[in-house]
RNA sequence: GGCGGCAUAGCCAAGUGGUAAGGCAGCGGUCUGCAAAACCGUUAUACACCAGUUCGAAUCUGGUUGCCGCCUCCA
């Protein structure tokens, strides 16, 4: 029985979804005005497995992920640039499209965009005025947090003790400080639309309360984001929406812990912020969602080079199991896609069940590749109909969880070779040369000429190509 | 000031009442011409500290210390 922490409620719940079967889940996506970053691939890579497990355990889900296309970030950022809001959010969610393909994240069922429904937006806030939660003011449209008695459930903050903090607020329309707005009257030069209150544009929780209850309905299952969107964002989304409808807004609130930089935070002013696109020109995707998975959704997680070319050696260690599986049988991969699933996907099934613990899963992981290897590594025969049907099992199952983790995804070959290439052509090293020196050595090894073959290797060595010899033959990788 | 989180071996990290998963690094082996890969063994007298609850706690309660996040845009 799946089991997932509720921030709402401050512990571990069994999950049960209000229709059978069914699961409707919202996540914030990305606001669009720069290049996504490390952070972001944590958020999204985090939500994805959640969907890809909620789907593998056999829910229908419902997975709709916004892109916030109007806001101050944005009109700012264009109006350096000199281009439409339009321009700029477009030229960010294709970048955001491109660094999602390459963390091969799978696209939400879906993508709406705060610009395509501001109707609804309208809707929204027109009913928080008739039922006496919102207010106007000067063009603006503020929310009256005083009216919801609830305000402050989600983040555990009471009005009162907020006020008491040393906090500045001008704004003297508002009734209360903490009010926010829902609807922003128009400054020229900015994108603006028609709206009961003249001229203007949605303040930035409105159009989530919009679009989730638009595509999921008043009430629905989970809603995610990062655990800074605790407050205020969330906490005015379910203002807005149980104010304006009257009902239960959602039932599981999912909040993913940060990503820190060799034990900083990112920021500005650090100017440590590293994005998407530059760490995968270092490192494989699958390593960036491996160590990302490795710990605790909700935990924080430290980013440093050490820790990625640990992911990266783990990733080839699976890789290198699988591919020994497949020699071992004696067969070209792909696997059988038909096969049942086995101890190894219940052992994972049951990690995930615990809050989506996907830690745990990777550790069953690995150490079901030591026991496999180990299971090789004894037979020096044969493997017999009992070794076979295991290992084919766990092959597949193996496979089968690489698809919630979205890892795995490559044939064992093809991910090698690819490696191979990458590394070859960065260094420039022709592969002809390499299979050339290595035929040398071979030849030496025969003759027993160890000072020779030795050398080649070292030579090789210092080239970044690594040699095994194998009972099969003498086979090469790259470092 | 308010709210919340975290503290497990050299490093990373699971574990939330029954006597410490997994990964990396290290050391010693098996294998190998030597290596590499893989595997085996080994590496926490007890999980920040103190005091409790309990037959029994890393795991619950209270306190102490340290670190971090949110409260302003932020995944």
């Amino acid at each position: 029985m799946l089991k997932i922490y509720n921030t709402l409620n401050k512990r571990k719940e069994a999950f049960e979804p209000i229709k059978p079967g069914k699961v409707g889940i919202y996540v914030c996506g990305p606001t669009v005005y720069d290049a996504s970053h490390i952070g972001h691939a944590r958020s999204v890579v985090v939500f994805d497995v959640i969907v890809r497990y909620l789907g593998a355990i056999g829910y229908e889900v419902t997975y709709v992920r916004n892109f916030t296309d109007v806001d101050d970030k944005i009109i700012n950022r264009a109006g350096e640039l000199g281009i439409s809001t339009r321009e700029l959010s477009e030229r960010y969610i294709d970048e955001f499209y491109e660094d999602m393909d390459a963390l091969k994240v799978g696209r939400a069922t879906i993508e709406p965009r705060a610009t395509d429904h501001i109707d609804e937006i309208i809707g929204v806030v027109e009913r928080l005025i008739s039922r006496g939660h919102a207010y106007e003011a000067g063009g603006d449209v503020f929310y009256a947090v005083e009216t919801f008695k609830d305000y402050g459930k989600l983040s555990g903050r009471r009005l009162e003790e907020m006020q008491a903090g040393a906090r500045v607020e001008v704004d003297e329309r508002k009734r209360n400080p903490f009010d926010f707005v829902l609807w922003k009257g128009a400054k020229p030069g900015e994108p603006m639309w028609d709206s009961p209150w003249g001229k203007g544009r949605p303040g930035w929780h409105i159009e989530c309360s919009a679009m989730s209850t638009h595509f999921l309905g008043y009430h629905f299952d989970i809603h995610g984001g990062g655990k800074d969107l605790i407050f205020p964002h969330h906490e005015n989304e379910i203002a807005q929406s149980e104010g304006a409808f009257g009902e239960q807004f959602v039932n599981v609130w999912i909040h993913n812990g940060f990503v820190r930089i060799n034990q900083e935070k990112m920021s500005k002013s650090l100017g440590n912020f590293l994005m998407i696109k530059d760490i995968l020109k270092e490192y494989h995707p699958e390593a960036l969602r491996l160590f990302l998975l490795s710990n605790h959704y909700r935990s924080p997680v430290d980013f440093t080079d050490k820790a990625m070319v640990e992911a990266e050696a783990g990733l080839e260690k699976i890789y290198a199991f699988l591919h020994r599986i497949d020699r071992y049988l004696g067969r070209c991969e792909p696997g059988d896609e038909k096969q049942e699933p086995g101890t190894l996907w219940a052992s994972f099934c049951q990690a995930m069940d615990d809050d989506f613990n996907t830690a745990r899963g990777i550790g069953i992981v690995f150490e079901t590749v030591r026991q496999l290897n180990r299971l090789m590594d004894d037979i020096g025969r044969k493997p017999d109909q009992h070794d076979q049907a295991g290992l084919e099992s766990t092959r597949a199952d193996l496979v089968r969880i690489g698809g919630v983790l979205g890892i795995l995804t490559e044939a064992p070959s093809q991910f090698f070779e690819q490696r191979k290439a990458d590394v070859l052509q960065r260094k420039g090293i022709d592969t002809a040369l390499v299979e050339r020196l290595i035929a040398e050595r071979t030849r030496a090894r025969h003759e027993k000429d160890w000072a020779t073959a030795d050398r080649i290797r070292n030579e090789l060595f210092s080239m970044d190509i690594l040699i095994e010899d194998r009972a099969e033959g003498t086979i090469w990788k790259v470092k």
